[in-house]
DNA sequence: TTTGCTGCAGCAACTAGTTGCATAGGTTAG
DNA sequence: CTAACCTATGCAACTAGTTGCTGCAGCAAA
């Protein structure tokens, strides 16, 4: 999934969450804590359900009611900790904005790949298309759209040996 | 709402919808019309929801129920002849894709406006990146996110002459 | 200790959007 | 004409995500 080199990165992130919640004068409570270590125990995208199943409830032992694990992920936007990436299977796909370099996504219409790229040249064109209308850019959100090199090769079936009978 | 100037085109959209219908051996009904003239009856920004509080029951007779309006939705980003913009109060935002330039949006966080301007800059990088990763690109949707000019000026209270008590 | 205040969790009810299913109705063959 | 076929509709049940409410924990004043 990730092709991108991640980055070393000073402060762990309970800790950036910790001094987000200070400034808003809110507690990482160990509900918060918990959502914010299992999300960040591996760099993948990842939609809520997973969380929801394994903190509350009906896979794992109750960490988080389904409602904290939803709130915790909009404090994490907030605090620049993830963000939503893309919209698949009907569900919101989110990716660490801590510790890993800037990108975009190729999204493959067809086996739902979402390819990796880094968007200097983009971010460059916001910036002055922003600053042409006094527009104070704090983010954004490209989802590119198509057909990958694997799904648009011809149907020519996958090498094998022999077919099955 | 609308800053670029609009396009003329030869093709109606009813009929553009009626060629793509037929071109997957569907039919033009009463139903799918009834949405895609409302639709097409003004050019702006709009979501699901109005259309199926003015098409199904609430306000006016039934010309299409809700299911149809959701599906009719679907059929018409497949034909091309409008597209999810953003997402803004819960819901999705569309508009037309067909008889306007091409476009993208600076949205604002306070306000919810949503600024248009051209994105030639942005689709030739595009074009770019899809040709270096073999991506069959079909379109994109890009939100910039950030606080408008009018909302960015300093809390100078709007233009009053006397503060109510 | 008791009392009061505040912030947060969990629950349940809600909204936007999707989907399975039964059936209405159009199209074609006989 | 009818029968078979097939598409598309409307309904209702469902899912992902949000929100109002209530009650409890933590702290502080009395
Ligand atoms: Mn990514
Ligand atoms: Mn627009
Ligand atoms: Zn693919
Ligand atoms: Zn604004």
């Amino acid at each position: 999934m990730s092709q991108l080199a991640t980055m070393n990165v000073t402060v762990a992130p309970v800790d950036k969450f910790r001094e987000f919640l200070l400034t808003k004068k809110m507690r990482l409570t160990p509900e918060r804590e918990a959502v914010v270590t299992a999300i960040y125990s591996s760099h993948d995208h990842f939609d809520a359900d997973q969380w929801v199943d394994s903190l509350a409830g009906r896979k794992g032992s109750m960490l988080a009611s389904r409602s904290t694990v939803y709130r915790t992920l909009h404090l994490l936007q907030e605090a620049g900790l993830i963000r939503k990436v893309a919209r698949a299977n009907d569900r919101e796909v989110y990716e660490h904005d801590y510790g890993y370099p800037q990108h975009d996504h190729l999204i493959c219409k067809k086996c739902g790949d979402m390819i990796e790229f880094p968007n200097e040249m983009i971010s460059s064109v916001l910036e002055t298309v922003a600053a042409e209308h006094g527009f104070r850019m704090s983010g954004h959100r490209l989802e590119v759209e198509g057909i990958c090199a694997k799904c648009s090769r011809p149907p020519q079936r996958t090498h094998r040996k022999l077919d099955m009978i």
